[in-house]
DNA sequence: CGGCGGTTTGAAGACTATCAATCCAGGTGG
DNA sequence: CCACCTGGATTGATAGTCTTCAAACCGCCG
């Protein structure tokens, strides 16, 4: 069990600040039931009724809901140490589809149990409703980008974030990443067409900044990318001085 | 003191489940500061540093962002015993602008304040946390509608939404209410023009499900327009199955 | 009675959607 | 090892929706 990635949510909040022992305990009590789920599976359905709550320990997913007339719009996605919470915990069913992208294991546990952790872990419940705040600018971020840009600001934001978040949590430190998403995917994450979408990472690459083989995506410039499209890292930050004293 | 309007955040919480002693004091603590701001004022504006929470007593506000180009994205409104914490409780700054719609009349505290209400009560910060994440479906929706659906159903879809949260809130019960928005604010709220707006609501009046008289709306048929636009509520209801034991 | 912010309306153009082929790479079965 | 299949990527032509730019209109206020 030292494997790092076998406590991702304790990872992720150390990244914030320093974890107390009785908290790294407390996580880990979220940590105990595991499943994995092949690329493509869908953990959840919309509408299913669920009392559990996922955490992503390693993979890549995303939650969607679709629309009566055949579409789909991807609402966000979820990397290693990401609860699945938003969608889950204010109704007895999923708002989302919750779909692998790639191979995932997800540990899951009962609402309960995150009640039980706010109350024994205050500073552990403010941290969270924290990091779910930055969340939701993320989100915001997402509605601006499709309301009010154009197709090419959409794509590049969109791979600017995805970008981000796998650097965070991978470490990965290039601009090089492997993209397991199908243009249909990110046409239904930023609202275009898989056929538009096509054009618009021609367009991209037209400029220099991205360069793509296959799944295989690299942007060239980030910081010239992240000027262009005026992009905003959300995730890189988390405040914590407004937390409560943990728990010893 | 025994006003029902000086308590939003009790009488807020108060309708997912029944607030003990300790908790409504523990509220009461974050209702001390007031300050009143007329319509059109801006409470905050993006990036200023803030370390302020405000919580809605009376009135209507937006947050929203604005782009290089001039644009901008209304990203959602706050109504009495909203808590605008997504937008300032993750970093030292706001991500949002804050402007009153009509006057308003707000309640602010530090941060920290919450913080210790996290640690004093944490069935209310479990229970903040659900709200929070309610407030994040809502955003998925609206995300959603911008994204894959044509400028009549966002525009519909957001008159229903704001019918629905006044009715929570001024237990308006009808379907008429007064919208003290500018055409403009409704396109940078839903990613359309101004000049759309202008016809797409005339649109909507021709289907005759909708009336205008001057700000005041008429939804002729909540039912029908929500099922013409695949509507749905998410502001009714919130779980409170998992929380923990509130304190005595 | 001008001034002003907001609403309406029109015409032209841009960006995207639609629809439909064609192309391609990886996986399958013979 | 190769023909065949299949999902996804590409590309082209055409139609819409929405934007842009402008001007006219309106109600309200000092």
């Amino acid at each position: 069990m030292n494997d790092r990635s076998a406590n991702p949510l304790e990872n992720r909040l150390g990244q914030y600040l320093d974890l107390t022992y009785s908290e790294r305990d407390a996580l880990r009590m979220l940590e105990r039931h595991e499943r994995v789920y092949p690329a493509g599976t869908a953990v959840i359905r919309e509408g299913e009724p669920t009392s559990d709550v996922h955490l992503v320990r390693s993979g890549w997913l995303h939650g969607s809901t679709s629309l009566r007339d055949g579409g789909r719009q991807i609402l966000r996605f979820y990397f290693v140490g990401d609860l699945t919470t938003t969608f889950s915990i204010a109704w007895g069913m999923s708002a989302a589809t919750l779909t692998a992208v790639s191979e995932c294991s997800l540990y899951h546990f009962p609402r309960e149990a995150l009640g039980r952790l706010f109350a024994s872990q205050p500073r552990l419940g403010a941290l969270l409703y924290g990091v779910a705040a930055s969340e939701h600018v993320a989100m915001a971020d997402r509605l601006t980008s499709v309301g009010r840009t154009d197709g090419m600001t959409r794509i590049a934001t969109l791979l600017l974030d995805i970008r981000s978040r796998l650097r965070i949590i991978d470490g990965v430190e290039g601009a090089t990443f492997e993209l397991p998403l199908t243009q249909q995917d990110l046409g239904d994450a930023v609202g275009l067409t898989k056929a538009h979408v096509n054009r618009t990472l021609k367009a991209l690459e037209n400029t220099g900044l991205v360069e793509r083989d296959g799944k295989v995506i690299r942007i060239t410039d980030v910081e010239r990318l992240g000027k262009m499209v005026d992009f905003r890292d959300r995730h890189s930050h988390v405040a914590i001085d407004w937390l409560p004293e943990g728990g010893k």
